[in-house]
This record gives structure tokens, sequence and C-alpha cells, in this order.
DNA sequence: ATTTATTTCCAAAACGTTTCGGGAAGATTT
DNA sequence: AAATCTTCCCGAAACGTTTTGGAAATAAAT
């Protein structure tokens, strides 16, 4: 409710040295700054954050848009994202607003809607798609962002990722050595970024041992239990050959493959070796899988310091270079590949 | 970008006028409305909000705050609260802030630092115990929010709540017309006031049955499946008296309650019965629990529409006898309480 | 004694909107 | 012909900051 100016009369200043007084400008004195700071403590002072943005431009305010989906209340990592990136952003002294857009609404509309009413400063991308158009119009826009992903291998805006085509690679040639030949892939939802770069690990890596990449052995869809079960049962019960190994995207869907196999009665690994990216899931640890699972591993809650920090320094006009960061994920083996031969 | 000033220089007009044209005051022309609307669709004008809340004092923006704590990206009630309520007051118009307070820092100065500074209107509040210290607070600072829940039975804030009460009683009195004598109750956390209100419906039906209250057939914590198989398996392994019914606060609670039965070999309905509270959470349909469970219900999803409409009409005004609702949740009775005696 | 720095301050403009108090022109009533 | 409405418009103030371009006073250097 205390406002410059009721600070500036009580102690016979300008309001322009109470402002500069607050912000700690070098031009006041050094007695005259206690006072000012005394007294706006003592009246509770905070500024108008609606003024501050008018002449400042900015809102000290970012975002996350995100579509309105039938499932959207049992998206957990979603969860994560949300209340992770708030407290993220809390610390560093920005509110962050979480926009769930209407089905039927253009996503992009949103993005340019919030920005030009100046009530945002950048977003919080995620879920990138390798063709993805979000990225085009906010860079045309020249709206900031940082993205979690990447839409290809060395874009020019801000992002965190994890080395997914390494990803891919390394669990495949992990399966290679121990020597397996008939290898299935369980990958997300095809043309998300993530699953395409580990897609092409993972082919690489058959392709430089020449081994087959077998069209009935591979699936991509929604990464959850349920997906790797029936996939799984698809690939033993199918017409072509049977995997003698199987390479999961996340822990979720590996967790349908040892249904899958117990209900089978194969024993992994003897009957099946599985491998996993775990990207350390809330209540599902890949060390307490029976028999454990070996994985590459790297939380995702690694994720949300870069990010918070890369948008508040784009957003503060740093330099692109400072604002990309590629986790590599370290390869963790257990007990569920067997070795063949 | 464009701005008042750009339309009312390119259409010799006023910017008073232009600003009266947009929004729609009787005192302009018509042609002259269409003529400026036209113009500023084109320009892609969209009205600064940052100047707009300077002048009115209101921000637009309405928040949500919540302690961080180690389980909360588990939390699956948090999360659709947020995404539908980010969802419904995307339809009014206003942006919706979440703001994860760190979880040392005290949750009363984050509304008030939020308020003071202009930045939100309101809040919407979750979770509320029976002696909450928000709502106090809220009020003496004139801060309007809404709140999921009550404190008391008949408070002066806008709220949206069930009739837990109801609920209690309704659960209890269907077990003792069903003959039953002995009868559990796993309740949710202690203190919560809709914890509180349907311990007193419970108890007060089985009182006015002169039936007791057995201590160590209750039970109060978080609502788990977890929570309700340890607790049921307790009541078993107990000293005390072994109930033939009970009563559970959610269907969470309910599926561990079957688990544990199954566990111990116990049939249901034949060796125990139960009733539940149903909330209609994703992924869990009372219906089609085994034998199917007979409960209260009332979604989850019937709140966000009535708090967020309670919580704009409350910004704008409203008088408080039109910001309170009480739904009552029908009794489905279904397969899962045997008729004793 | 004059110039040159340094320190400490301030008035005024600017950000983009809404709102208040009129005012001019034309139409309608006395 | 004068007075009274309507209709449509506008200038100026206000909201609470930050920033710009100095100015006054004192200290230091010439």
């Amino acid at each position: 409710m205390a406002t410059l100016k009721d600070i500036s009369r009580q102690l016979g200043l300008s309001v322009t040295q109470v402002s500069r007084a607050l912000n700690d400008y070098p031009d006041v004195n050094e007695a005259t700054r206690k006072r000012v700071k005394e007294l706006a403590s003592e009246l509770n002072y905070k500024p108008n954050m609606s003024a501050r943005r008018l002449v400042s431009g900015r809102s000290g305010m970012v975002g996350l848009v995100r579509h309105s989906f039938p499932g959207i209340a049992a998206d957990m990592i979603f969860h994560d994202t949300t209340t992770k990136l708030s407290l993220e952003f809390a610390n560093r002294n920005r509110q962050f607003m979480l926009h769930v857009s209407p089905e039927n609404e253009d996503p992009l509309k949103a993005y340019a809607a919030l920005r030009d009413s100046g009530s945002l400063d950048g977003f919080v991308l995620i879920e990138p798609f390798v063709d993805d158009q979000r990225t085009d119009y906010l860079q045309e826009n020249k709206i900031p962002f940082v993205m979690h992903g990447r839409t290809t291998d060395n874009p020019d805006y801000p992002y965190y990722d994890i080395d997914n085509y390494g990803v891919g690679l390394r669990l495949a040639q992990h399966l290679i050595e121990k020597g397996h030949e008939t290898i299935g892939f369980i990958n997300g939802v095809q043309g998300r970024s993530y699953a395409e770069s580990r897609r092409s690990g993972v082919s690489d890596a058959l392709a430089a041992a020449r081994l087959p990449f077998y069209p009935n052995l591979f699936f991509g869809g929604h990464m959850t239990e349920a997906f790797g079960l029936v996939s799984t049962i698809q690939m033993f019960t199918g017409s072509g050959p049977r995997p003698t190994a199987i390479i999961a995207s996340n822990t979720l869907i590996a967790k349908g493959i040892y249904k899958a196999a117990h209900a089978m009665n194969l024993d992994i690994p003897r009957d099946l070796s599985v491998v996993a990216h775990d990207d350390v899931i809330i209540g599902l640890r890949a060390s307490a899988f029976y028999p454990a699972l070996t994985v590459t591993r790297m939380p995702f809650d690694n994720s949300w310091v870069p990010l918070a920090e890369f948008l508040c320094d784009a957003i503060d006009g740093k330099p692109l270079n400072e604002l990309q960061k590629i986790d590599i994920p370290p390869f963790v083996e257990r007990m569920s590949v067997a070795q063949l031969g």
C-alpha cells in the first residue's frame, strides 16, 4: 500500500532518490540509504509490480503453456515439471504462470497473447517434436524461451537436454556385446525428438554390428507400463522372429516388459534380457526391479535448475553459448542382461 | 507492440476515444467503433496489461500457493487441481499463477508478498485445516480468496465444499441398517476439516444407534492405498474386536482394504463389508472394484468451476451469499456390503 | 583563485492505459 | 428564438515506478 511517494514525503526526499536508494544505486549517501530502507521496511513497502513493469517493459514472470488433453490429470511427469519449475523460479524471484489452454485453441496463439500483453517475459517449452512449430514462431517474434530437449542436434536457442542418441547407442551396444542378435525396442512417441534420437542411436549400433533392425520388434507410443506390456506380448505372439533382448525407453515400459515376461513364463534374464533408460521416476526404482535393471541413468530432476537458469539468463540477454547444456547419462550395469552364445 | 496512441494517430482520434471504442463504451459512434476495432485487429493490438493494472489496481491474475514437500511430485490430486484450475481461469480471461514456496518459508508471507506487489488479485486455498491460519490472515488483510472446503460449518468467506458430515453419516447409517455393529473407519489426515467432519458424521450415526466407536478401529492418515492396506491388517491383528465392516474415506483406501482382505483370505462382502467415499479419482473406478464398491459419490472435478467462478466474482465484489456452495454426494449402493444377522 | 572532480541530490519525462470533467455540434422541445 | 437534450468527442490527470540529464555543494587539483 505504501508507495515511493509516501516514503519520500516523510523523509523530505525526492521520489527519485528513494527509488535509487532502494535499488542500491551508488549515488546515494549511505546514511540516507539506511534511513530510506528502514522506513521502507517499517511501512512494509513493496514495489508495485505493474508500475515497474510498465516502465521496464518486463513483467518478472515466466510461463509454461500446455494443451489440455483428456489424460492430463494422469501425467505425473508434467506435474513434476510444473511444481519443480515453480519452485526454481520462486528461488530466482520470478513468478511462474501455468497456462493450460483449451483443447480447441491454437497453442501458438497463447504464446503470442501472453507475450504481447506484456504479462510474460519468456517461456519454458517442453516435449519438443522433431518438427516443432513453436521454436520458429517464438524466434521470429523475438520471444525468449528455453527448451527441455532439442528439435535438432545443434539448435540456435537455449536448451537443456540429455544425449539421447548416446542413450540408444549405449544400450544397444551393451546388448550386442553380450551376444544378442535379435533385439526389440519399445520407444516413446514417434516424432518426439528424444524418441527419434534414441532410435537413431539404436539403429546405428545395430548397423555397425551388421545386425538387422526388425520393424516388427519396434514399437513407439506413450511410455506407460501398459504400452510396454502389450508391446512385449505382441513381439512374442507375432509371426516374426522372437527377441532375446528388449530396449525400453523408460522404466515404466521396462516394468511392463517384466510383467509380460512373468505372464508368459519367461525368465529374465535367462529367456529375455532387458535394458532401459532410467529417468528416475518417482516410485519406480530400477535397482529395485527383480532382477535389478541395467540402465542408462539421468534423473529428470536434473533439468529444472538449468532450465530455470537458462531462461532467466536468456531474458537478461546472456549470450547463447552459455545457455545450452547436454548431460550424458552414465551406464549402470545390473542383473537384467544375459550373456549369450 | 501497437499501442492506443498508434491507433489514435492513424485514425485522427484521441487516445481516449480509441480506448472507449475498444471497451464498448456507449458514447462512441458505431462507425468509429468499427474503424477502431478493425485497425486494432489489423495492427494486432493487445492492451498492455501492466498499464491497465497500474491504473485499475487489479492484475487480472490469481494464484495458488503451496508448500513444497518431498512427496509433492506424487500428489496426483494436486496436479489435477492445478491443471483444471488453470484451464478454468483461462476460460475466464484470468491468468493462473502457481507458486510452490520453499519448504522453510512461511506460507503466509508468500500470500502477502504476492498481493502487496500488486501482481495477484486473489487466491485459491486448498486443503483447509480445522485450525487454519490462512483465512484469518487473508480476511484481515482484505485479500480475496476462495476455499476448497471449509474451516468451520458456516464460514464468512467464499467456498465450495461437499457435505462431509453427511458423507460420514450416510455411510455409517448404511452399515448399521445392514446389521453391522463393529465398524472400522479409515479416515484422512487428522485436523483436516473434511476428515473431522466425516468423523463427526460417523460418530453421530454410531451414537444414535447406541453402537460403540472403537478407538483401535479408527485410523487417520494420508489417504493412500498403502495406508488402507496397513490399517486394515492392524485391525485384524490387534488385540481388540475385529470389524465386520470398514468405512474408507476414499477409494484409494478402499483399494488397500480389498488387497488386505485378499491377503488375509477374507471374502468381501461375506467376511468384511466395505463402503467408501468416491472422489472419482482418475484410474480408479469404484464400479470396477470386485465386488463393486458401495459409495457416496461426488467427483472432484465438480469443484473447479465453482471455485474459479467464486473467486472471480469475489474479486469483482459480489455479495458473499452467492459465493458459497455445498454439494451433497448421492449414495450409490453396489455389492460390497453384506446383510448381517 | 580558478578550474576540475566527486558526491549527493532532484525535476521532469516516460511507460500505456483508464477515467474525469467537460465541450461542440446538431436535433428537439419550449 | 431560446433553451434543453443527445450524440460524439477530447484534453488532462492519474496510477507508481525507473531513467535521463542535469544541479548544487563540497573537496581536490591546478
